[in-house]
DNA sequence: CTAGCGCGCTAGGTTTACTTAGCACTGCGC
DNA sequence: GCGCAGTGCTAAGTAAACCTAGCGCGCTAG
């Protein structure tokens, strides 16, 4: 019926969060029947949520979430559900230079360079 | 077909969600079609979420956050996608890549380098 | 070349979220 | 007594989430 100038936005979160889902999946070298066996999700479907044709239900994206290693609130930020910047939440602000100067497993050098790439893509032209 | 073990824990947060709202919702003096008109949701849908029988949807869920004054998180917690409060996750991933996660500035592509890059250094083959 | 496997995707059906119309019960004014 | 406005709820339908079966492509092998 009211089809609504928020849905714009909406279909822009799907396929944020669809193609994000895609990458992270990539990332852990796992086919569409990988993540859908480790989801109880049917693989069809998860290629449409990756598409951005769907909005899963809670419980697929916390099954995504769970089997892709990742926290459930990044996905749900990326589905538009939560906002960044939380205020209720204000220690919870991940920051990836301080988060690499401070992981002991690091060469100075190795450091260097995820800083360096880092900021690369932060800071552009 | 397989009707999980797991139903019974959903079915009591979908109850202790409803139950939440319904209580949230009174004490805010409204009845259940002020609540429709506010989220743009029909009442009797909004009943039934209230006596646990639907899961809602997350743009349900948001839309009943705000228009009842609640953080979506107490919302997510109460329905069982969220943990009550993790401020310090321990058995949780490397701080790094969550950072890399969270960070809105990076595209997929870049996220996903930067990952692999990250990765190679932590754990070697 | 072709037989096979694994990949992502489409087609069509089932289940569940969600809506619209309307019922039954209050409490109020007439 | 009679409405009648307000409440929460039921019934039946629509829309959307989700599944099963199967297609078509790119591979590597035989």
């Amino acid at each position: 019926l009211c089809a609504m100038a928020v849905d714009d936005g909406v279909r822009e979160q799907l396929q944020s969060l669809g193609s994000f889902i895609r990458t992270q999946r990539k990332q852990a070298q796992m086919s569409l029947r990988d993540l859908a066996e480790a989801t109880n999700v049917s693989n069809p479907y998860l290629s449409q949520i990756e598409r951005g044709l769907h909005q899963p239900s809670m419980r697929v994206l916390k099954s995504i979430a769970v089997a892709l290693n990742l926290s459930v609130e990044t996905l749900l930020v990326r589905s538009g559900l939560l906002e960044p910047e939380d205020a209720d939440d204000p220690l919870h602000q991940p920051d990836v230079e301080t988060a690499i100067l401070a992981d002991e497993r690091l060469s100075d050098d190795q450091r260097a360079s995820l800083l360096a790439v880092y900021r690369s893509y932060t800071r552009p032209t």
